[in-house]
DNA sequence: CTGCAGCAAGCTCATACCGA
DNA sequence: TCGGTATGAGCTTGCTGCAG
């Protein structure tokens, strides 16, 4: 195999590259992403190796089923990131932003967690609540989170009646709505994750969430197995309540031990329900709360004038500069990676 | 009857998401 | 990135059903 990679030594070197076209110019937006030094970078190549091939098998998907509407979103991702330009030792690209994109997800992940974090550190006695719904197959897993979302609203605007009443306590917290596939079960399991300031708001949760589905006898049935505890470790639990609406790699079988050969997988179709089900609504959302208001944050342009534009490669997984040949983060592939693409990428199950 | 709890709708504003 | 859009916050008003 070409040894393309592992020339981060050049990277820090600025800008003037004698291959650079000295007369263009190119206007970028943002502020860059630093290319020395930044171990993310090679994180961000696995990513978009994943990303890429897991959207062509969601476009395949989409068009099977043929929802064409679906197709297009799909090829945004799969483009996202393609094309980087790299001047002084920054980076810059665009972004496509969707949910399913595994690399914009890991950034707007970091985003939301720098946001939320000086809020919530501030809880002193935060609690980790799940609220879950009985598992469902994929046909009904749209109604069940609309549900989901409709119970939760129900409860919001009663407590947050009793509390202008004086009847109540405040509730507040964040919430993200996550789901995962059961590929034994072919089942999917719609669950909340919250976290709120303090125990007494947990406990009132969980009974309003038990109260909610017993109660609602014309629209589904009612559900146990909530759970709280307290927060011991903010970062860990943000990271967990964040981790964007449907874990992309399913482990074959969370309840039974030993079972540890048996590799993580994608699988496709069922990641494909998930998108579909919770398109257009909020996964992560605060509620009872606002953050501070912050600064305005401006618009930054970047013009500029020496410049190096580089191409993703799946096959290199790396980004490949068209007239040097050189990879931009030095990425190889690893062994995992490679079997994991080949082998763990189910189209198959729903 | 009155008082209360719960639900809904109408409004404005904030913001997560998404297409380009 | 940027702007558009949908969702939800946060507030008010008003209706309905129920218990006393």
């Amino acid at each position: 195999m070409k040894d393309y990679s592992t020339r981060l030594d050049t990277l820090a070197q600025s800008g003037t590259s004698k291959f650079t076209n000295p007369s263009a110019e190119l206007v970028v937006s943002g502020n860059g992403t630093d290319i020395v030094g930044n171990p993310a970078l090679t994180k961000r190549a696995k990513r978009k190796v994943i990303s890429q091939r897991m959207n062509l098998a969601l476009i395949d998907i989409a068009k099977s089923k043929g929802r064409n509407e679906r197709i297009k979103g799909y090829w945004n991702t799969y483009h996202c990131l393609k094309t980087v330009f790299t001047s002084n030792g920054k980076m810059y690209s665009s972004y496509c932003k969707n949910r399913f994109c595994t690399v914009c997800c890991a950034i707007r992940k970091a985003e939301i967690i720098n946001k939320y974090h000086p809020v919530l550190n501030t809880w002193n006695e935060a609690y980790f609540v799940t609220l879950t719904v009985k598992s469902c197959n994929a046909k009904n897993l749209y109604k069940w989170i609309t549900g989901m979302f409709r119970a939760f609203e129900l409860i919001h605007w009663r407590c947050k009646k009793r509390y202008q009443r004086s009847t109540g306590i405040k509730l507040m917290g964040v919430k993200s709505l996550e789901c995962n596939f059961n590929p034994i079960n072919k089942t999917y399991n719609p669950h909340f994750h919250i976290i709120v300031p303090n125990e007494a708001i947990a406990n009132l949760l969980k009974a309003e969430w038990l109260k909610q589905w017993k109660s609602d006898k014309t629209l589904f049935t009612s559900a146990k197995a909530q759970h709280s505890r307290k927060v011991e470790d903010l970062e860990h639990d943000l990271i967990e309540i964040i981790k964007y609406g449907s874990k992309i790699f399913t482990e074959p079988d969370l309840k039974k031990k030993g079972n540890s050969s048996i590799p993580p997988t994608i699988y496709v179709k069922a990641l494909d329900n998930i998108l579909t089900a919770m398109k257009g609504k909020r996964i992560f959302d605060r509620f009872g709360f606002n953050l501070p208001k912050e600064s305005a944050s401006k618009t930054t342009f970047t013009w500029l004038s020496n410049y190096e534009k580089w191409s993703f490669s799946e096959k290199h997984t790396d980004w490949i500069n068209k007239a040097t040949g050189e990879g931009l983060t030095g990425y190889k592939k690893p062994s995992e990676l490679a079997f994991l693409l080949n082998n763990c990428i189910n189209s198959d199950l729903q």
